[in-house]
DNA sequence: CTTGAAAAGAACTGCCT
DNA sequence: AGGCAGTTCTTTTCAAG
C-alpha cells in the first residue's frame, strides 16, 4: 500500500472501465506493472469488484424514497425476520442496519408516487415488527470519490 | 426493451465483469447478438457505466455514518452554497438532496468514531446554513438487485 | 439472428534488470 | 519492484446466410 497504489485507486475510482495499460499510463507505469498492482489490490480484497449502474429513471422507475424504519419490538429474532422479509421485496434496493433514531434505512424505488404508496402500504407496513416509518423522497444525488 | 434485454440486465447486474460472450451464453444468444444488445443498452443510457467498489474497511475507514441535515435557512442560495461546501469534504461520499424531515442526507466515512467526531465538529457543523443534524451509524448493509 | 473471420486491444506469463 | 516481449483471450467490426 504505497503512494503508487493510492494513485491507482484514485484513477480507477474516477473511471472504472480503464484497462491496465491505460491505468499504467496515468500513473507512469508499464502495462505489466500496472496489471500486477491491480491484481494484487484485487486479491487483497481492496478492489472488491465492479458494479454496473443502471439508469433506473430510463427503466421507468422515476421515484426513489429513503425509509427510516424503527422496529416496534426488538431482539435477534425480530431483526432476522425483518431482514428476511424486507429482502424479498424487489423494490427495496438497499437495506442498511443502523444505530440511531432508526433501526433500518431502506432505499426503495417505484415507478411513481402512486406506485410507491402501493409498495409502502401493501409491502413495507406489513413487515414483521415494523413500528415507526419515516420517508424522504430523493430529489437529486451526487456520488463523490471519497477520501484517499 | 424486450424480455431478452431484461434478462441481460439481470445477468450483468449479478456480475458486472462478464464478457459479451458469457452474457450471451447465459441468456441463449450468440456472442455477436449479445454484444449488439449490450451496445444498444449502453447507447440508450440504460447501462450507465461501471463503478468500482472499494473495500473502505480494508483501507482503514471502518466507520460509516449517515447524517440527516436540516438547513437553518433555505432558498436557492443556501442550497447551492451548502452543496458546494459539502462537496469539498473528502470524507463525504454521497450527497442526497431529499424532501422530508431533512434537506440533505450525507454518507460520511471516517477511520473510527474519534475521527468521525473530528469531521463532524470541524467540517460538517461549520458548513453554511446547517441547522439540525442527526447521525445514524452503519452496522451492516445489503445491496439488492432491484426490480425488473 | 447466426456463423465465421479478421484486426485491435487487453489480459496474463516468464524472463531479465 | 519494474520493464520487455510474447502468448492467449476478448472485444469489436464486417461479410454473408
Amino acid at each position: 500500500m504505497d503512494d503508487l497504489d493510492r494513485a491507482i485507486l484514485k484513477v480507477v475510482q474516477a473511471n472504472a472501465s480503464l484497462s491496465a495499460g491505460a491505468v499504467g499510463r496515468a500513473v507512469g507505469l508499464s502495462q505489466a506493472a500496472a496489471w500486477r498492482r491491480l491484481d494484487r489490490l484485487r486479491k487483497a480484497g481492496i478492489l472488491a469488484g465492479r458494479e454496473l449502474s443502471l439508469d433506473l429513471e430510463r427503466l421507468g422507475f422515476g421515484v426513489t424514497v429513503f425509509l427510516g424504519v424503527k422496529l416496534a419490538t426488538r431482539g435477534r429474532v425480530d431483526l432476522e425476520g425483518f431482514e428476511r422479509a424486507v429482502s424479498a421485496i424487489p423494490e427495496v434496493r438497499r437495506v442498511e442496519h443502523v444505530l440511531g433514531r432508526y433501526d433500518y434505512r431502506l432505499r426503495v424505488v417505484a415507478r411513481d408516487l402512486a406506485d410507491f404508496e402501493r409498495v409502502l402500504r401493501r409491502r413495507i407496513m406489513g413487515l414483521p415488527g415494523v413500528g415507526e416509518v419515516e420517508a424522504n423522497v430523493l430529489l437529486s444525488e451526487e456520488r463523490r470519490p471519497g477520501p484517499l
